[in-house]
DNA sequence: AACTTAGGCAACCGCTTTAAA
DNA sequence: CTTTAAAGCGGTTGCCTAAGT
């Protein structure tokens, strides 16, 4: 592979607010040293979290503060789980991946101590290689051969450069999947200029959680084992939702609630606990949530 | 041993959303 | 209502290193 150009100073396309938070002082970029580890650790647990774009301020770093909140959220953070991907996590993020796409936030929000960083690296380094050994498309876990050419989805709905430039990460994925010819569309395709916007499943800050959702982007629910019915009236609400609604408001409907999601969304963990889920009723869920 | 290639992952970038002023 | 700050997200980049030649 051709090295990179290490980049072009970049200063210049830092924002105006960085610049201006950091008052002149000329921000440190690359690996973090352990003696910055140690000085933004103790820092935030003095102060807590918050505050990003001062704090390097307040705590003497050179760094903006986006990455500071990177560094912590990804690597000191004191809940973070170190080593390797377990095969039950493996696991979880495949059925989550299936169903979510690559909603890295949500995903890392299930796998307790796991980063949306970390796990974004893992699948493109090695879950969607799998997928691709396994004959099924990363993007959609539908099989590669005799199925419909995916498109190359942009869950997001805001994938800026993905199209035309594939992440190096996943140059081979894309080499080995694109070839196909034009795109399927997605097991429930938006339509409105809503959902081609890019009505989005982030999250809220205030709310801190992935219990608020919205959707705009394919959900490959038709392909969750044993999802039969309940998977149908799911797609369904995620349609109208992709539509331009959230749950509990489309069409003036009784639509299945977040709580409800939330709580399929755990059933995930396993197929005995998927099993569990949906023998415990949750079929009659799309009647209205509670 | 020297060099090249490819994989893994940490870090960065651009963008969007939300809340506060 | 508008503007701005803060936070968060997914995609992308580039460094480091192991493996291959």
């Amino acid at each position: 592979m051709a090295r990179r150009k290490p980049r072009p100073a970049q200063d210049a396309a830092r924002s105006a607010e960085d610049q201006a938070a950091t008052a002149a002082a000329p921000l440190k970029r690359g690996p973090w040293t352990a003696e910055e580890d140690e000085v933004l650790a103790r820092f935030v647990e003095r102060e807590g979290e918050g505050r990003w774009r001062t704090l390097p301020r307040r705590a003497g770093l050179l760094r903006c503060g986006k990455s500071c909140r990177l560094r912590w959220m990804n690597y000191l953070r004191p809940d973070i789980k170190r080593g390797p991907i377990a095969d039950d996590e493996e696991d979880l993020i495949l059925r989550l991946h299936r169903v979510l796409g690559n909603r890295w936030s949500l995903i890392a929000g299930r796998l307790p101590g796991r980063t949306d960083n970390e796990i974004k690296n893992y699948w493109n380094s090695h879950l969607s290689k799998k997928l691709i050994a396994q004959g099924l498309d990363p993007r959609t876990h539908m099989p590669l051969a005799g199925a419909a050419p995916s498109r190359k989805t942009a869950p997001s709905g805001r994938s800026h450069a993905t199209a035309a430039a594939p992440a190096a990460a996943d140059k081979t994925v894309a080499a080995a999947v694109e070839p196909a010819g034009p795109p399927a569309p997605p097991a429930v395709q938006p339509t409105s200029s809503a959902a081609a916007a890019g009505c989005d499943a982030r999250d809220s800050p205030a709310d801190g959680g992935d219990d608020d959702f919205t959707f705009a982007a394919p959900m490959r629910l038709d392909v969750v084992p044993g999802f039969d019915g309940f998977g149908d009236q799911f797609i369904a609400d995620y349609g109208a939702a992709a539509r331009g609604g959230r749950f509990d408001d489309v069409m003036g409907c009784p639509m299945v609630d977040d709580d409800t999601f939330t709580s399929f969304l755990d059933s995930l963990v396993s197929e005995s606990q998927f099993a569990d889920y949906l023998a415990a009723g949750h079929k009659n869920d799309q009647g209205g949530a509670s």
